[in-house]
DNA sequence: CTCTCTGCAAAGCATTTGCACATTG
DNA sequence: CAATGTGCAAATGCTTTGCAGAGAG
């Protein structure tokens, strides 16, 4: 995704294109999972001034256009991501890294679940949680 | 899971099966999914000091066994359930009422996926988000 | 100029925790 | 009786919100 795709998106919507926004969209331009925190360090390095709720009302809003997925699990932060295409996530259970996956199948099997148990207008989304080949590496 | 197994479930454990612990089990029997806020009120009608932060420490430990399963969903607070078979979740972003489903085949998905990224020891939840039928009549 | 956006600080909500007492095995 | 569990209330961490001023079209 980039700058002209981003700067498009927010402007066909009904939101305006601040600094602060494109600067939260260039924060998670490198495809990174970082939470509300972390952007807020990033953005500060360009834009000392904008608070945390700026960064919070703002990633709400690119939620909403599609420009961003956010990723929760039970116990921490939430994490923010461009959204680039469609995929699934590999969480370690040891160090809370998070990869992405593209899974070839499930939107069909999800398609299916959802159409017998008459679910419109779906999303769908599988977590794997698991220790990761550095994490396992490290326990031996 | 009857009464017997969820005991013998806490009395192998190294804790202690004490009456609060029994109820929040009890709580859960029906297989619903419930807030910790909602067992707190169950468990309440038979216990009536029972304290939320008992129920949170007592959910935390069946999860640990194994006997307790939890849901969280961005922005709202988690549901727990009787961990039986395993399954998956649809989810009405309308209602927000929570259905389960087995996934037949997801399993092979996620552990070719594992394995081919080296995760070990995995585990996977699907939640398909939706609109439910009950909703989508009610939207005519 | 009007409408939207922002910073700030306070509030909100779910969850966790320290401590003194009660309960369990 | 020694170890673990509990109630209470305060604390925590993440996220949201009210407000008054700043900025955009």
């Amino acid at each position: 995704m980039d700058a002209k795709t981003v700067d498009a998106g927010l402007l066909q919507s009904r939101y305006r294109l601040t600094k602060q926004r494109a600067a939260v969209l260039r924060a998670l331009g490198d495809g990174a999972h970082l939470s509300a925190e972390t952007i807020l360090v990033r953005v500060r390095t360009e834009m000392p001034a904008v608070s945390l709720g700026t960064i919070y009302r703002t990633l709400d809003i690119l939620r909403e256009i599609g420009l961003v997925q956010i990723f929760s699990y039970t116990g921490s932060a939430a994490r923010y991501e461009a959204a680039l295409e469609k995929h699934h996530h590999l969480l370690c259970s040891v160090c809370n890294s998070l990869v992405n996956v593209r899974v070839d199948g499930l939107a069909e099997l999800a398609q299916d679940i959802a159409r017998r148990e008459r679910y419109s207008n779906i999303d769908f989304s599988l977590t794997i949680v698991g220790r990761c080949n550095d994490c396992t590496k490290r326990m031996n």
